[in-house]
DNA sequence: TATGAATGAGTCTTCATTCAT
DNA sequence: AATGAATGAAGACTCATTCAT
């Protein structure tokens, strides 16, 4: 219906242009609706933001997957969440980088934002990774950092990956390859073991 | 002198309220000068933005870090880079963050940014890899994926930090142990070994 | 009905918030009907507020007054011309301010509204005096400017009012005691008359 | 200098089309400047409208006519009040009554101008009625509703007078003679003595 | 007769940029 | 070199009016 039509609009046109660049006639064209049309849907070319950006953070997604990884093996969950992270964006990932901008941008977002949906992120990684060195399979760390560090290299990486755009090795790379490798990186490191 | 007076109220006003919000007055003001003073020295307002990118992406301390990383032992060349790459926006991670989500906008300041900076950034890192697994310490991984595993785990590290503000727990620690912590879990992983 | 409903939503409307900042939307809301609606019964927004000013001007008891007036005794009939002006607007102050400010700002509808209405109440008045005049009961005077200060001083009373809101002494004042004072000072002046 | 070249043109534009009417190009016309430089010099459309009502209550003719009142004789004197209320809005009837309408359409503004300007209007008009009174010359009369019949003469008068517009008799009357008949009513009464 | 979603022309306001002094 | 008044294009938002149901 109408407000799905329209948010989706916005959220093509700010992906393409910004949300500085983007003007309610943009948008309208882009729904193909009047640019007064909009108007009745949102109160603002902000609720429009808003409202996009709550929408993302509501996406259950990356709570379920931390859920899944609970009743999996060690090696299987820890590639359960990197995946889910990074395939979160899914084919969109200029979409998720403008959330991003935005919300980074905007502190009153920020706060928001932080507060509701990336406290409960890093809390699901933290306890995710108490249990598992309760059960002997971690090694004792600092869990905040450790929680921060992991959820950083996938938030970094997708960021790169947008940045180098075409030139991003990850471009034609499976998501299983590049989920496998970075799963090893982070259960076993990078040092050589010896003999 | 006035080129570098105006740059850094420019960056200043740009941390604080964001390039959209910033007005010319503003920076005017900021830097102590008249509006009309401000086009004696810079072109336009996006002159300055580019200009401060320039200014940042022009910063060799990272390439001098891996330099130094070069001659020493494995544990200390990844501390090494790891607390370079943590302390690089220094005070000023907003500062930082800003001209971050700035790259990330606007299309040809990314592909600009990109290309000459990141890409030798990235470079260095699989350079510095390379020569670790060619020396028997480092295990044969695909040193592309590991370059950008490492590099993103930095830049979404201190994105984390400025979106969870200061219930950061990065906020109290000293950052030798947070270099520390972070070169522990790349090199060994977080997996425990058996006995 | 219908028609009556819509006109006494839009007239409340109206007083409360002026003719420029009143919505179609606030008078549907009022009048417990859709937009729409109202424009089956009406042409615009402007044909309410004519239809609303024609109401208004179409009130007879002003005209009723003079006539009751020219059947009674000096003192009384003044004091019914006051009474009945002073009392006019009944409890809707409001609403005639709101009238005659709209009447006041457009031409066009000053136009109208003077021509029929205010001229015909100025004739009765200056016919009225005219025949008190002859009958010796009051002096001879210009009429036409005598019919005006009268009839000023009403109005401008009201107007005062107003302005003053709960300030006025005219709040807490019997209707019947404040026409008295009124047709005093009309009939026998503010001057002490010699011993 | 620009601050009275815009606020001459805005009450000019005012008048002639409303306030409502008038658009920010209109005034920038009129005024021959760019729309821009009105916003160097005022903060909006409205704090025009705030500005000239201030001006225009700021005059200090009327508190200066009942100075001078003080020191004249009976007649004298009500004609001095009468006719500097009469003259007040000098040639410019219509910015007169501009103000006054926006001034009762709009609440903010109305409590501001009667609580200034207003409030001390009436109160040397009671004032002045109080001494002639002590000193035998005024009739014993209830001063509040006096001051106010007779301002609201005046007010009145100027009102239908506007009304009226060319068919109004005090088109072509010289402002003395307009002053001393309506003194003469206010000082006499129009009711005839007996022999 | 009644509805209310849709329309788009019309306004205020902002602000990067220019230029006479 | 420095100033800041002046400019006007551009954009968010409002709301009277229409019309398909």
């Amino acid at each position: 219906n109408r407000h799905r039509q329209i948010l989706d609009a916005a959220l093509a046109v700010f992906s393409r242009k910004g949300y500085g660049q983007t003007t309610i006639p943009d948008i309208a064209a882009e729904a193909g609706v009047a640019v007064g049309t909009i108007y009745h849907y949102y109160q603002s070319k902000r609720d429009l933001l808003v409202t996009l950006i709550h929408t993302y953070a509501k996406s259950e997604r990356l709570s379920q997957a931390f859920a899944r990884a609970d009743r999996e093996d060690k090696g299987t969950s820890v590639r359960t969440i990197l995946g889910n992270g990074l395939d979160w964006p899914a084919g969109d990932l200029k979409g998720f980088i403008f959330i991003l901008t935005e919300v980074l941008r905007d502190p009153d977002l920020g706060q928001h934002f932080s507060g509701q949906f990336l406290g409960s992120l890093l809390q699901s990684m933290e306890h995710f990774l108490g249990e598992r060195v309760s059960s002997g399979e971690f090694r004792q760390l600092d869990q905040r950092v450790t929680a921060r560090a992991i959820g950083g290299m996938v938030l970094g990486f997708l960021i790169l990956k947008e940045m180098e755009g075409d030139r991003s090795p990850a471009k034609g790379m499976p998501l299983p390859d590049l989920t496998a490798e970075m799963a090893d990186i982070i259960l076993e490191g990078i040092e050589k073991r010896g003999a």
